[in-house]
DNA sequence: TGACTCTTGAGTGACGTACCTCAAATTTTT
DNA sequence: AAAAATTTGAGGTACGTCACTCAAGAGTCA
């Protein structure tokens, strides 16, 4: 049987309160007595009970997702995930729920911000772009003790606990030596593709792709980025004067989500280009795309770990415990046909 | 507040013993009121309080890993990963213990996990080669209720639960696509090496390689798999003796674990050959041949993924709850120098 | 010495569920 | 209609921890 708080306390010779006390950190026991107490712990190997902590500690946790509205098929992949993760996080006393602000308004998403502040939640994650309202909001949440995480998109200049999601220089990086291999010393143009570089990680990405390309393979030219802006006859227009403009383009990239659009796009330039195509998210389009074979490289980061890893990190903040590194480190993906699973 | 018990017994007009005789499906209720109960736990939103649950049913789990001993990087990883996670474990009521067997010993595994069946644990999880001694050990642990579960090699024609790994053909269809793509149509020979092909995944791995390298790239040449059965020396001869007789090596795919060795084995061969190395496992060895450029590409399994999930599936299954499957299945990670982490 | 603070003991009532017993009410069978 | 079987109610104890109270003991200072 596992030892409980009871033999601690006979161990130790002290009292069942006494152990509570140094348990949860509480004051008035001396140190003598702390270490007394820590040393019968460590020598019957006790481990809190979490079941019986939580029941007791009838404490409910209230997270609220923040995310910005849009249909991409990463953004609904993305809520879908999180309602699914939310119904088992309702079994370990979590409410989980999800707020969307409309994109490219950061006065009202600051306004929801502060609209958290009074007793809706106690831990908030975020995803949408580095505003000054933003960083605003977010310093007053953590005022008034709310944890704050942001996932898949980075905050870093932020008051923020903690970020969930993968490094998009290293990202790009990967994608950048991908294509780089793929494309075997063949001359000629990448065309990189980005509805915005509004969010951080477009030109993080674009960045580490850069680099990882051009530094160890100067025979390649990578275009300067097509952004769309959800305007789908931008981007025609776009790609074809770079269609026009260059009869040696080998590769694309895109850096972000609108690849169902991109796609389109680009059907009519496939017959007469050979390129490699590599994209990021694994979305049921970008899966179809390497099934069929249009797409060569999907590099993406696991929606589930992500939705996941949030919410045990807002959990570990609020109860101010540690968080485990190496489970809530997100992984680069490399998606390839044969590895989609 | 979340609603309890006692709100659905109050809201479905029954007592506490009748909600509590339908949620845990005990026999004696009319079904009619099994029926009107469900109504209310369906409109009330009712879950289960895992935390109370668990506490009240005062159970423990004790799990038993049963691996087969070896100093392989990729052992030693895992079972320190088990240790780890076992500590974690311990706070949700798991106790876990490994047991080591020494390897190329059917007898004494199936001895070992004889002994399992009486009373020292309620699920074991097995990385062992399949032999018929060992399906009938797991045959018997079935027949006394034990879950069964293999983790990383696959026991399909036994009576194990499920399997907590990757697809050792998907791998080796992957090892084998990245090899093409980074040979780059270059015309040559590729070397596969394995410590041993009893286990079914080195077996897997080479045919999901062949497959994907030979069907769309005829001009490669892949060589019968060299094994070495723990033999260094064994290993030394014969790629000294396969450099001999070609010349023109340009890949090598080891499919398993060994990289420590086979790398020492390799280093004069690589001033002259410039290879393609692509490698099973990542461990440290793999991670400094990646850092370091010898080695290209590491295919591999999140090892304290599959560990948890281990723990997650035989915990499931004792309790014959739903496994989530989009959270159970491993993925087969490609890991280059840039996405290592 | 007394007044004071700091430390410890002893005990209690939650938390939400599981599991049990015994008796009463209801339905089914004879 | 009586007997038997089934279904339901009422109530209790337990699980291990948390969080609290109240009182008593030890130690400190003037």
């Amino acid at each position: 049987m596992r030892p409980t708080v009871n033999d601690i306390a006979h161990a130790a010779g002290v009292s069942l309160a006494t152990v509570d006390r140094v348990l949860n950190a509480r004051p008035g026991v001396r140190k003598v007595t702390i270490e007394r107490v820590n040393k019968a712990i460590e020598e019957l190997g006790y481990v809190r009970d979490l079941s019986a902590a939580n029941l007791a500690r009838r404490r409910t946790y209230r997270f609220v997702f923040v995310l910005t509205e849009g249909d991409s098929q990463f953004q609904r992949t993305l809520r879908e995930t999180i309602e699914e993760v939310a119904k088992n996080a309702a079994r370990e006393r979590m409410m989980v729920e999800t707020v969307l602000v409309p994109p490219g308004d950061p006065h009202h998403l600051a306004r929801v911000l502060h609209g958290l502040e009074d007793d809706r939640a106690e831990g908030v994650a975020i995803m949408a772009p580095e505003t000054p309202h933003v960083r605003d909001a977010i310093r007053h949440l953590k005022e008034n003790g709310i944890a704050v995480v942001s996932l898949v998109s980075d905050l870093p200049n932020t008051d923020q606990d903690h970020f969930v999601g993968i490094d998009s220089i290293a990202a790009g990086r990967t994608a950048g030596v991908l294509m780089r291999r793929f494309l075997c010393k063949n001359k000629g143009k990448v065309l990189v593709l980005s509805n915005t570089m509004i969010l951080r990680e477009s030109v993080e990405r674009r960045l580490g792709f850069d680099a990882a390309l051009i530094e160890s393979y100067p025979e390649i030219e990578v275009l300067p980025s097509i952004e769309w802006r959800d305007d789908p006859d931008r981007l025609e227009r776009n790609v074809r004067a770079a269609f026009a403009s260059y009869d040696d383009i080998i590769g694309v990239y895109v850096t972000g989500p609108g690849n169902r659009l991109f796609s389109r796009v680009l059907a009519p330039y496939r017959q007469e280009h050979d390129l490699v195509y590599i994209a990021h998210e694994l979305t049921d389009h970008t899966r179809a795309g390497l099934a069929d074979g249009s797409i060569d490289v999907v590099i993406t980061q696991d929606i589930g770990h992500v939705v996941r890893s949030t919410l045990r990190v807002l959990r570990a903040k609020v109860d101010k415990t540690e968080i485990d590194a190496a489970q809530e480190r997100i992984r680069i993906d490399v998606v390839l046909k044969e590895n989609m699973g």
